[in-house]
DNA sequence: GCTATCCGTTCTGTTTTAAAGAACGATTTG
DNA sequence: CAAATCGTTCTTTAAAACAGAACGGATAGC
């Protein structure tokens, strides 16, 4: 009982067309050939699939059902047909990463750094939200998403979200601040530019204040890091974030780094679908240290 | 030169267990049959699919690639083939109507009007944002999109966007305001609630604006019409809507229409894909007056 | 280091399926 | 009302998918 496709594609053509005889002819077989295809296929499928109605061919509803199928089906191997033809070269491999529009660029270096150098391989980088990114993923557009929360699988998605790497979360700030803030006292007069209310940082600072009964005076809610890097540097406001976002900061002295802050981490998660065979590049990436992807 | 859909279901299968042997017993086919078939697939498409390596099979970079296509390609097979098989009963007409979140209620409630007393006929509403709406469009998975505004679409994308109906924009605010708003004049005092930045019917308000002259101080910016009305039942500030939006409350005297804005309209489109077969039921939906939607 | 086994490939003959041609029937056109 | 058009059905022919046997390289056990 399986779906013949050779039928389905004959159907595809007619319907797309609505005419037998001139399809026939457009594919170089007999109308009767054809006719007798799209029969079996009916007989197949147990319903009709076009409407005959004199010598006129219109799609029942079951037939525009199979067409959608159909569009899709044949549409994704005239794609992956051209694919071959054109070139005809041999295929290089390919690594298509996606990540979360705000995550940390340096991480996203850091991750794909090792493929940076190699002749042999081409590597496709994409950001957006992580809706679109997942829809991606499942359609086999993405080999893998970059994200700072994991994401739970379910057997239509078989997503498998793996921790990469975390880093600490501190207190940054002004290097003239004082007198110089500590987590939670004296901080009452400051405000903070903290990460997005989405962001699973976030989550974890606002249980730790609600540990210690401190209510921050916000300043700003920035979910792109490269965004707070620059509200940073740019106002006297505290920011909570990772240390390395404002390396070259810290060095050369504008800001400070006012302590780390317990059990508040940034994570990244690779998430990638099961399959039987992976890319070996890509699995080289997945199964490196934390150390290699922070520096 | 055509793809043979065959084969490649063979290599599919053979791929996803990587076993040629154990795949062939599956399918209850000769491995020879197998072998041969796929062979002939690698010599269609110019290029090993399989590197052979002693007596296993790895996917090559190219059918790594080809594994990609093939998966969405059956999985769309095996779907439709599921919907076929389970029932055996006659399909039922189906019109899948998107609607971007923020539209009106009373707009999509007007147009899927005709169909919800029909019994024969099975209505799907799903709203969600502009670019996940187009994508279900895309693959065959809505059958309209409602907006607020229209879309260009292009040879990958072909959309074509009718516009079904458009209402006037009004000032809208409490009765009791007095003296009573008449733009452009005798507005400085009043603030406004208008509608979010990428909305078509803001953008024609800030250019009215514009060619007076006049700055609105904006009290809230609101992309969703039922909270646009809330907003405007209960506070002081001017909302710039469409009055259906409130049609009970200025029935009952709360609220006060104080004039259209000339030039500036909600406008609805219709967003589908252009096909051969189109339902007729949604063909009578998209051929209405604009009467018959706005009531 | 030899033998037995496993597993994919290739070759050849057989079976199944697709295709073509002719006859038919219904509908539209002049 | 005849001629043309278009899809279906039946029968024959061509092309494919398939099975079985022989082959060959790789792995495992002794």
């Amino acid at each position: 009982m399986k779906l013949n496709y050779h039928h389905l594609y004959y159907f595809w053509q007619v319907a797309k067309s609505g005419h037998l005889t001139r399809t026939a002819e457009a594919l170089h077989v007999s109308q009767s050939s054809l006719s007798q295809q799209i029969r079996q296929l009916e007989d197949r499928l147990g319903q009709a699939l076009f409407i005959r109605e004199g010598r006129q061919l219109h799609l029942s509803e079951a037939g525009r059902l199979a067409f959608d199928y159909a569009e899709t089906i044949f549409t994704q191997g005239e794609e992956l047909s051209a694919l071959f033809a054109e070139g005809g070269h041999a295929h290089r491999e390919v690594v298509r990463v996606g990540a979360v529009a705000t995550l940390s660029r340096n991480f996203q270096e850091g991750f794909v750094r090792p493929l940076l150098g190699r002749d042999d391989l081409d590597l496709i980088l994409q950001s957006g939200g992580m809706d679109d990114l997942l829809r991606r993923l499942s359609a086999h557009k993405l080999d893998v998403v970059l994200s700072n929360q994991p994401v739970r699988g379910d057997s239509e998605h078989p997503w498998r979200s793996q921790r990469l790497a975390r880093q600490p979360v501190s207190l940054i700030a002004s290097s003239q601040l004082s007198p110089p803030p500590v987590f939670p006292d004296g901080l009452s007069g400051h405000a903070f530019i903290l990460p997005g209310a989405e962001n699973a940082t976030r989550h974890a600072f606002d249980q730790l204040c609600s540990h210690y009964r401190f209510s921050p005076k916000i300043a700003a809610e920035v979910d792109d890091m490269a965004m707070m890097r620059l509200l940073a540097r740019d106002t006297q406001h505290i920011a909570v974030m990772p240390p390395v976002v404002v390396r070259d900061e810290l060095h050369n002295g504008t800001l400070k780094d006012y302590g780390a802050l317990p059990g508040v981490w940034e994570e990244f998660y690779a998430i990638t679908i099961q399959r039987r065979f992976e890319s070996p590049s890509l699995k080289a990436l997945l199964t490196r240290s934390e150390d290699a992807l922070l520096d």
